[in-house]
DNA sequence: AATTTTACCAAGCAACTGCTTGCTAAAAAT
DNA sequence: ATTTTTAGCAAGCAGTTGCTTGGTAAAATT
């Protein structure tokens, strides 16, 4: 089909038309996919994914409606590259974590009866690192993959599920150790789910403008499911 | 304005048109409010409430598109409608099965020491009953009040804000009680909102097909929370 | 210098959205 | 027997949606 047919003549006449083209600087260069993805994920944070439209992403990194398209095939692409840049993001950072702590405590050769208070330790580190994924002001990622997998295809969500077992098979060991020595009273599995659960929720209700600070969550969650 | 210049002749012309109107008694008398209602609560928790077009709650219950707006004046109010339903629902339950506690245990005059297990006894009650109103079958409606928030108008929010709190002031002078007695190690104010946390993640991963035991969910919660 | 690629824009299409309007058959009230 | 009320239906309007298409200036490549 001829394009031409649907322009009227007036606008043919004035070409060029329209506001004037930046150029490749001011478009600092390469990352104008991040800045989509980084505007998406604020955008289906505050609104949700169905109440976002295309046109609000767009105009967020001042593009024009239909200019995403060209970096992304479909507004539900946009959505799976905001979820795996944010576990992507999450599962990077839990690793170096994770690496620090385990540097600093084999560096002091651990007495066999202190065992109970590095597992003890280790949860603490892992709890705290969720909550700065979950909570730092300046990742709207983790959230939306929280309360937006129902968008995603079932070949997505499987994806993303592969992704989030990685994360979590961090955890598992450190459980079972702490259900081993009796400093968690409830059986592994469940126990996993209810304390990502009380953990997740957290998006819903912590209000980072009110300064509050990430330590104490984590003494009271500590607090919480292993009694100090 | 006249609306016969909606029309076209023919249509005039073969009045009465379109498929036949049900009786009253077809109708099955007055409740098609709460048919709506259930029909929305249903589709909103399966698909979120943006992604549910009023045609399709229409659908859900046999009518034409244009007929809940008969009962309800706006999309909206009929999600407000959902989460009234189910707060309010959510309330009468907890209030009927801690008058049943109480008449049950005020019979066999406790001893002074056992006000420990009184308390642990109230919190079991508690939870238990809060997976009830979670994860029952027939109940969308809380699940969708806890994840369509945002869908609401500021006003609504406020007036759901209210019943929530009522919903939860029963629960905490047994949170102080148990973290008075040593039982509970995490400050109560937290404790609240981790605890709730845990139990409302459970409509993410619980499966009821599955033919789950909430009891055995309780028992683990209970475990996790104040250490069996 | 000529060509190709990149990163958009302008325009618009078809489908769908919430909601309104004018009407009507059956039931209830008078 | 007449009027009023209830519970819808049929049609459609105005706005929004995701996405496509044809074109193009600037940059990169040859």
């Amino acid at each position: 089909m001829n394009a031409v047919l649907n322009l009227n003549p007036a606008d043919v006449a004035t070409r060029p038309r329209g506001r004037p083209r930046k150029t490749l600087e001011e478009r600092e260069d390469g990352n104008r996919k991040s800045d989509l993805i980084a505007a998406a994920a604020k955008l289906f944070r505050q609104k949700g994914f169905d109440a976002t439209s295309t046109r609000d992403i767009a105009a967020a990194v001042g593009m024009r409606s239909g200019s995403p398209f060209y970096h992304f095939k479909s507004k539900g692409d946009l959505l799976y590259a905001v979820m795996a840049e944010g576990m992507r993001a999450a599962i990077e950072k839990q690793q170096v974590t994770l690496q620090n702590t385990h540097i600093s405590l084999s560096n002091k050769e651990q007495p066999r009866q202190e065992i109970r208070r590095l597992q003890h330790h280790l949860l603490h580190v892992l709890i705290l690192n969720h909550f700065e994924v979950l909570l730092s002001p300046e990742s709207d990622f983790i959230p939306v993959m929280l309360y937006e997998w129902r968008s995603l295809t079932p070949l997505q969500q499987s994806t993303m599920a592969t992704l989030q077992r990685e994360y979590e098979a961090v955890w598992l060991p450190v459980l079972e150790a702490l259900f081993a020595s009796g400093q968690l009273k409830c059986p592994v599995k469940l126990a996993r789910l209810l304390i990502f659960g009380a953990l997740n929720w957290s998006v819903q209700w912590f209000d980072a403008s009110k300064g509050a600070n990430l330590d104490e969550l984590t003494d009271g969650a500590m607090a919480l499911f292993i009694g100090e």
